[in-house]
DNA sequence: TTGAAATTGATAAACCGTCTCAAAAATGAT
DNA sequence: ATCATTTTTGAGACGGTTTATCAATTTCAA
């Protein structure tokens, strides 16, 4: 039984259900994403190479969209770059970053994500997903 | 006197401090800028295409980014584009965005704001900006 | 006014992500 | 297992956004 059993039932269903074939690359990728709390395509390429040289670049963004739509990534524009969440493992987190030496700190709050909720619903939203990053200098680049 | 003297005169201590120059360009895009809540680099060009038909697009990245340094914008990338915000005449302020229509509500929450202060300062950070959008669906397209 | 330094405009180039399409692989039926 | 159908893949072309280049122009302090 693999490690990701779980995700890798998520993901077949959603193959099921929308009439995609499940391949030996959406296996790897899944795989290698699950690894991860977040990775670009292009990291994952380059992670990728050794196991399968001939592995495409845009089989790894179909892929990573993929996830997505079956709810296993989450999308995320950091920099110049999407950034691929993973959300199935850990559940949804946000970002401390540190302008001064890139340092990047994940938390989880749940009364910010509840006063979330609320702003939404009063503006007759509801919230798919979001995003929370925190710019600031870390306690050693402060000094 | 200026509509704009305040920024004008943030934007100058900046220029002074950092052997930069104060030219008309800068000026008139500052101008602009302003008067909109954001905007894209390519909104902008159009924009002042009239009163400027020699402006560069590339002036125009350039001058938004320094703007950026100088504390008047604040950089979102939006879709496949970068939306410049103004965060120098109303203050800080977050986004509730529509996935379906991509409709933009903006809002502001001191309790989100005073729990972020909380969770940066748990980890040893001191913020200096912050990032907050909420992605899902407004009233209309619920349905 | 003059001269050093920064800025501009035009365009080339880089970059990220998607599209295209022929070849290959997966699935269901026989 | 084989076949026929449909989806997927890989490789590179492509499109849109942003940055880099560089000669000509502008700024600004002396």
């Amino acid at each position: 039984m693999s490690k990701h059993a779980k995700e890798m039932g998520v993901l077949k269903e959603h193959l099921g259900k929308h009439q995609l074939k499940f391949t030996r690359q959406r296996e790897l990728i899944l795989d290698a994403f699950l690894k991860q709390e977040h990775i670009t395509a292009e990291e994952m390429y380059h992670q990728l190479a050794r196991k399968d040289p001939h592995l495409g670049l845009a089989t790894i963004y179909r892929t990573l969209n993929l996830f997505c739509e079956a709810g296993l990534a989450q999308a995320r524009h950091f920099g110049t770059q999407t950034q691929y969440d993973n959300i199935s493992h850990k559940g949804h987190h946000d970002h401390l970053i540190c302008t001064g030496c890139g340092k990047i700190v994940e938390f989880e709050n749940c009364d910010i994500e509840r006063l979330q909720e609320e702003v939404a619903s009063r503006n007759g939203f509801t919230i798919q997903t979001h995003r929370l990053e925190l710019y600031g200098l870390c306690s050693h680049c402060r000094h």
